[in-house]
DNA sequence: AAGCACAAAAGGTGCGAATGTTTTAGCTCC
DNA sequence: GGAGCTAAAACATTCGCACCTTTTGTGCTT
């Protein structure tokens, strides 16, 4: 059995964090608290073992007094691997904590995590969600009913009669959204509607001054938006991989 | 100010989770736990009144106070929100709950909270990753280094070398997983690898008796990778989403 | 032998207290 | 008047305890 903890006493550790770095024998860097160090512990030990999904782990009174931790620890570890997916915990008798089966939403999510807050993400974020745009717009051209064709249309008009920039945005972040709502691929829509709302910033300020400008791009746009929906409404998919191309021009 | 909870009287509500939905006055369809249904209260009043990033929403001990509840509930909710990138949450003197900057990979990974274990996703998830495919490899060729090209080579030969089904999809998984660290767009590739391992369980039992359809099958797929690699190695994007269009046949 | 009721075991939630860490306002001392 | 120190206020983590729900093994009853 791998040793999860360096407490060989059990843990007459001092509360805070201070005394976790000084804690012996740890494999990992240290992560913050003991509840992270355990969760990183107890994954490392169903990797190393190669425990399928389904294989009994353990149990939160067997995990306590294999560390010493008090109960809310234990269950706080636990609590974060079965947010990530890891686990998945059975009350009852016979329960206890089992290797998860990993669904592909459960892996991205994981995935994500180690994808940091870094500044190109934004940027990163319009070209993923641009290259999605024909995967969502051929989805939705595929499932769509009357009824959608109904709000789609309706929600053109509010993209047509907003008044400021701000409004203008907004309707055609709806509209998009709308659409997306249609698709059938949960994945792609997660993904798609994830990373919505971040074209605002990128070009609000470029018509600062320029009015005109700005009133010939709201037409232009607009234009885009009228031709993809009534892609969309008419089903052929060539026409749509059309209006999508000019859409992200 | 928005009445938070209906715990007009000071809480001495009973533990357990019996007595929460009996708890008056909530808005929202009851979320299981005390520290769900606050986090939830807390997320609407930040869209309700239009909070900007930054804005202070409150402390730990006003919402004590406002709700009731035992620090460590509140402690809880705000640990919720933190996650899901909701709050920000600063130390010190003049600390407190702050809503937080929104990054995508945050907006996403909240997203994918809402996206169920359906056994559709994993339908979806090749779907999906068949058409980031495009998006990966174009980048892929874009930033190649003579030692990536290296090392895809490498990685192509053991694909050829590769002996019974199982080593062939690794290999082959090894070789996208390879492409895809090329591509810079780190928020495509995190999507895309996370969608990755979902291809082999497919088309594994296709050819369960006929090895000569099976040993054709994986010259195709050889022949169509080694397309791919020197399309990317070349550089030459039409190149590449030939060989794209050609793989995902 | 079949069915049912009860108890045991496991996880979930909540509370209060204690302690540690971080940050800064405000005061003191040159 | 500026630099440095201190205390206060905020969040973070841990612990021990109490009570609740869920699940199932077990034994009793019929």
């Amino acid at each position: 059995m791998t040793q999860i903890s360096g407490a060989v006493q059990p843990a007459v550790q001092h509360p805070g964090t201070a005394g976790i770095a000084a804690t012996a024998g740890l494999k990992l860097a240290a992560p913050r608290s003991r509840a992270e160090h355990l969760a990183a512990a107890l994954e490392e030990r169903i990797r190393t073992q190669g425990l399928e999904p389904g294989a009994l782990v353990g149990t939160l009174p067997s995990l306590r007094e294999e560390t010493g931790y008090a109960r809310a620890t234990v269950s706080e570890a636990v609590r974060l691997l079965r947010e990530r997916g890891v686990l998945e915990i059975r009350p009852g008798r016979t329960g206890g904590l089992f290797v998860a089966e990993t669904s592909p939403v459960v892996r991205l999510r994981h995935t994500l995590l180690t994808v940091g807050d870094q500044p190109s993400a934004v940027i990163d974020a319009i070209e993923l969600r641009d290259h999605l745009e024909e995967l969502i717009d051929v989805g939705a051209a595929r499932c769509r009913t009357d009824d959608d064709v109904s709000e789609l249309r309706l929600l053109v008009g509010n993209l047509e009669s907003s008044r400021d920039w701000d409004g203008f945005m907004r309707a055609n972040w709806a509209l998009h959204e709308r659409i997306a709502a249609i698709c059938p691929n949960v994945m792609a829509r997660a993904v798609y509607v994830g990373t919505l709302g971040h074209l605002s910033s990128s070009a609000s300020s470029r018509f600062d001054e320029d009015e005109a400008a700005a009133a010939a791009y709201r037409t232009d746009r607009l234009r885009v938006h009228v031709e993809l929906v009534e892609a969309i409404a008419s089903g052929d998919i060539t026409a749509v991989g059309q209006a999508v191309t000019n859409h992200n021009l």
